[in-house]
This record gives structure tokens, C-alpha cells and sequence, in this order.
RNA sequence: GGCGGCGUAGCUCAGUUGGUCAGAGCACACGGCUCAUAAUCGUGGGGUCGCCGGUUCGAGUCCGGCCGCCGCUACCA
């Protein structure tokens, strides 16, 4: 049975989740759903990255621990998530005890490898941001970009990961794994910057106890983007031992990493190479998508233009949100976000198209049928129209892609309408004609909502129920369900109210 | 500056290896229908495929130049 290990970057519990962290949680959600569906073993991962002097920081301005600070944080991203129906299998916080012990058997085994050293490290910094500079970045000469601070000469005894030492073997990687970073631009991205020539990195802080200690020197802790990134080994049982140990060898490295794409270095050059440093394979899969964007602007808490998706659900649906965040925005690309547009799409996709088509179709049998739906016909114009469609969006799916998943679901939905008026069922007498008109038309929105089902499970499974099947749509078996003729008709059909009412403004 | 990408109908974008490639969706206009959530169906776009030149029997599709926009150019969640 093939498998799907796919994550989510861990989300840094001193934002609040917006919109953006819900595009990219949203998008995993729907890949680990499609697998489910197609009878694939599936991990799905998300959680939240809880060390770091912001996080230190600003626990001591509420003057709680740092500890009881991200306990009352990390929540909140798992409530979003639980709103949004999202179907991780595990949810990992950086702090927990498992954590801690897999970053330092990770990172400790690149120690003992000779992987990491001491060595001083100088540099211009800014208390504020918490972070280097080098000195062209700099305003005025000495001051932090973003604070205007007067920057401070720091030296700092570090251990550094021998990132240089990785260069070669990681242009071999990208090279025999061509498919292994998508989009290929991102690839290139990280390819050029690769060869442009790796530097050393350091990898610990000696300023700053919140954080996993370094287990060779517990005067220092490891930054903690090195710590984050173990997290993906974390969750499936890196470096124990027993039952749980096991898991790993069963995850890894068939791992798909979904990331933004401002932490492309992140994970497409430090994290293969510490991979290889560790003695293990880099993750098979990184996927990287953009950014959605406020008037035009990357949503942040800086800039005040945050979008929650709890007011957007609130608004619109669970159903319909996770459909705009999916269908809207083709992962890879950047994408605008707007009220108008969400309610342009809703109306458009959701209201015109899918939903009226469920609510005539239910009527005219009522009135034509006795309310029984009608076997799917064995031929016709949609019999030959819809399992090319079908092959698309499944194609789209496997590719990773939910929007072209989605758009092939829709030209079902446009065939189906088109035939309806053709045939037009409801001016005809009871009798074939009809019921192979209608039959066909139940045929489409069964296929409908099993490739739209990783999108809107709610919705998918109300269609379901609605034109008479058992179950919900993904249970009965991968793979045959996708097959024309499906329907087998003789159950009940019902009505029930608009799946999307249509929206004034 | 260097490397990479982009510029196709009002909008968002598809367009494999050059020859029905000038397209889709949305929006708009007109017509049909009235089963349906005033939904749906059909028809319509005369778009210099950023500009100039070249290769070719033939180029959004290859080559050169130019203009405009964007990304990356290291320790920024």
C-alpha cells in the first residue's frame, strides 16, 4: 500500500493564525483527504514551533514562564484547525518531551558524525529582531532595517553545522531527484543558491536558556529553527527505540514536505543536507506554495492586515472557505484575497453551479420520479463526456494540485447542466428518456462529490446522502468508485435546502 | 551588478517537442428555457500573443536585442 507522509511547516505560536497558516494547513488537509480516498496509508502532520527568544520575550512581558505561555498559545492554532476540519493525525509542540529528546539524538548524531564544530562567531546585531546583519543590509550605516536600532557588535562562541562540506553532495541530490522540490522554479531557486557556495552556520545560542539544550554542552541551545525542523522526524519516532522506533523506518523518507516559500532555505538546502549528516535520507518531497495576499501585501501581524479564518467561516462556511483556499490560489502561485473575490467565486462555483445543480436535480425527480433516482445510463452523451473529466481532476490530485482537481470537478458539473437543458427532463413524460436524463445527472454529482470530497468532506457527504447513498463518499473502496455507472438508482432522492444559498454582496 | 522568471481577450490565466494555438473560466452583450438558489443553456471577443529584428515554407511556441514587472543573491518564522 503506498504511503503519504505529509507535513506542515510548524506554525510559530507568537502569530495568530491567520489565513495564510490556514492555506497552506488547508492544502496538506486536502492531500492527505485525496490519499485516504484512493486507499493510501496516510501521516498527516501539523503543529506548532514554540522555542526562541520572541517567545521567551514576550512570556516574561505577560510575566508567566515561557512554558506557560505556549500552553496557552499552542490552543489556539489547534482550535483554528479544528474549525477548519482539518484531519492531522498528530499535532506536535516543539516543547513536548518526545521532541527534545529527537533533536538531540538528530543533532547529537551529527556531532559524533564530525558534522559539527566550535568556532566564534562575529557579527553586527540587532537585540530587537534578535538576529544578525551584514553590514550592506544596514541603514545609516549601523542601524537594524527594521527598528532603525543601532546595531551591537557581538562575538558569540557557537557550534556550527559544516553546512560547506554539503555543497557537492547537494547538487548530486537535486540533480538524481529532479521531481524532489516543485514547483521548478523554487528548485532552481534553491539549486543556484546552492552552487552559488554554502557557508558554515551557526547552530547554537548561548544568550538564551528557551530552547532544546545541547546535549555535549549544556551551556548552549540550539536555535531554534534547528529545532523546528526536527520536528518531521519527531512525530514518527526518530532514534527510539520499540514499537514507535519502527515507525520511522516506515515514514521516512517518503515524506512531502508543503512549505512557503520564504522558507525554501530552510528546507531545501539545511534541512537535506543535516538529513545527510545524520546518516538519513532527505525528505522525498517539498512542495512550495505562495503567499495569499492582502491588497497586494504579505498578511502579517506587522502590517495589521490579518485574516482570520474563523471570521471567514463565520461568513461563508467551512466548506466554502477550504473551496476558495484550494480553488482560488493554484499552489506555487501567489494569490489575492478579497471579500468580493470569495463571494464572486462562491456564487460562481458554489451557489450557480454545484448547488443548483443538486437542488434541480432533486426537484425534477421528485416530481418525475416519485422522488426514487434512476440508474446511472450505461451510455449517452455524459457516459462519454465525464470519466475523461474524471481521469483529469484525478490526475490533478495525484499531482498535488487541488485547484486542478477542483476545475475538472467543475467541467463535470458544466456537462451535467448542459445535458439537463438538452434533454430537458422536466417537460417530458415519465418513462426512459427521463430516467436515463436523470439517472445521469445523479451519475455526475455522485463522481462530483467524491472529487470534491478532500475540499468539502461536509458537503461532499450531504450530496451523498442527499441523492440516496450509504456511507460517505471515499468508503466504499479506492479507486472503483471513480469508475462510470456507479449509480445504481432505486433509493431516494431528497430535496433539502440550498448547499449554498446565493450571496447579494 | 549576478542568476532565474514573467509580460496572451476587461479580469485571472492554459497554451507539450514551431504548422486548426489564437484558447478556458469569470465579467459583459444578445437569444432560449423556466426543472432549479433571477440559477441554467446557446451564441458573441475581430486580442499587433510586451517592442524590434532574425532563423524557417511556416513562430506566443526557436535565436539576438530592447522595454516593463518580479524572485533569489545566507544565518530574517
Amino acid at each position: 500500500m503506498p504511503r503519504f507522509y505529509v507535513t506542515t511547516p510548524i506554525y510559530y505560536v507568537n502569530d495568530a493564525p491567520h489565513v495564510g497558516h490556514a492555506y497552506c494547513t488547508v492544502n496538506a488537509d486536502a492531500l492527505a483527504r485525496w490519499h485516504r480516498a484512493v486507499g493510501d496509508e496516510v501521516f498527516f502532520l501539523t503543529g506548532t514551533d514554540e522555542h526562541g527568544q520572541k517567545v521567551a520575550r514576550a512570556a516574561e512581558e505577560h510575566g508567566v514562564t515561557a512554558q506557560e505561555w505556549t500552553d496557552r498559545l499552542a490552543p489556539r492554532f489547534a482550535e483554528a484547525w479544528a474549525e477548519l476540519e482539518i484531519s492531522n493525525d498528530d499535532f506536535i509542540r516543539t516543547t513536548e518531551p518526545r521532541h527534545r529528546q529527537a533533536v538531540q539524538r538528530f543533532l547529537g548524531t551529527i556531532y559524533d558524525n564530525g558534522w559539527i564544530v566550535k568556532d566564534t562567531y562575529a557579527g553586527l546585531y540587532c537585540v530587537d529582531c534578535e538576529q544578525y546583519y551584514a553590514a550592506d543590509e544596514l541603514v545609516d550605516g549601523n542601524r537594524c532595517p527594521v527598528h532603525g536600532r543601532v546595531v551591537e557588535t557581538l562575538e558569540e562562541e557557537n557550534y556550527f553545522f559544516r553546512l560547506s562540506a554539503f555543497q557537492d553532495r547537494l547538487v548530486e541530490w537535486y540533480e538524481a531527484h529532479p521531481d524532489a522540490v516543485v514547483p521548478e522554479s523554487k528548485r532552481n531557486e534553491a539549486l543556484s543558491f546552492i552552487k552559488g557556495g554554502l557557508q558554515d552556520i551557526s547552530i547554537t545560542r548561548t544568550s538564551i536558556d528557551w530552547g532544546v539544550p545541547v546535549p555535549w554542552d549544556d551551556r548552549h541551545v540550539f536555535y531554534v529553527w534547528y529545532d523546528a525542523l526536527v520536528n518531521y522526524l519527531t512525530a514518527i519516532g526518530y532514534g527510539e527505540e520499540g514499537p514507535h522506533g519502527a515507525t520511522f523506518e516506515r515514514w521516512w523518507p517518503a515524506v512531502h514536505h508543503l512549505i512557503g516559500k520564504e522558507i525554501i532555505r530552510f528546507h531545501c538546502v539545511w534541512w537535506p543536507a543535516m538529513c545527510m549528516a545524520a546518516g538519513i535520507d532527505p525528505p522525498a518531497a517539498i512542495q512550495v506554495h505562495g503567499w495569499l495576499l492582502v491588497g497586494g501585501e504579505k498578511m502579517s501581524k506587522s502590517k495589521l492586515n490579518q485574516i482570520t479564518p474563523g471570521e471567514l467561516i463565520a461568513d461563508f462556511g467551512v466548506d466554502a472557505v477550504r473551496y476558495h483556499l484550494l480553488r482560488d490560489t493554484p499552489l506555487g502561485s501567489d494569490g489575492e484575497l478579497s471579500v468580493e473575490g470569495i463571494v464572486a467565486r462562491y456564487n460562481a462555483d458554489l451557489a450557480n453551479n454545484l448547488g443548483n445543480l443538486v437542488a434541480r436535480v432533486a426537484t425534477v425527480v421528485g416530481s418525475k420520479c416519485a422522488g426514487v433516482g434512476p440508474a446511472a445510463p450505461a451510455s449517452g452523451r455524459l457516459a462519454r463526456a465525464v470519466p475523461g473529466l474524471v481521469d483529469e481532476a484525478v490526475a490533478g490530485w495525484a499531482r498535488g494540485l487541488p485547484h486542478l482537481g477542483l476545475e475538472a470537478a467543475w467541467k463535470v458539473i458544466r456537462e451535467a447542466n448542459a445535458e439537463l437543458e438538452r434533454v430537458e427532463p422536466w417537460k417530458a413524460d415519465p418513462g426512459p428518456v427521463v430516467d436515463d436524463a436523470l439517472g445521469g445527472a445523479l451519475e455526475a454529482l455522485r463522481l462530483v462529490a467524491l472529487l470534491v470530497s478532500p475540499a468539502m468532506p461536509g458537503t461532499a457527504a450531504e450530496i451523498w446522502r442527499r441523492i440516496g447513498l450509504p456511507g460517505v463518499p471515499g468508503d466504499g473502496g479506492p479507486g472503483h468508485e471513480l469508475a462510470w455507472g456507479g449509480y445504481r438508482g432505486g433509493v431516494g432522492v431528497e430535496k433539502g435546502p440550498a448547499l449554498f444559498p446565493r450571496r447579494r454582496g
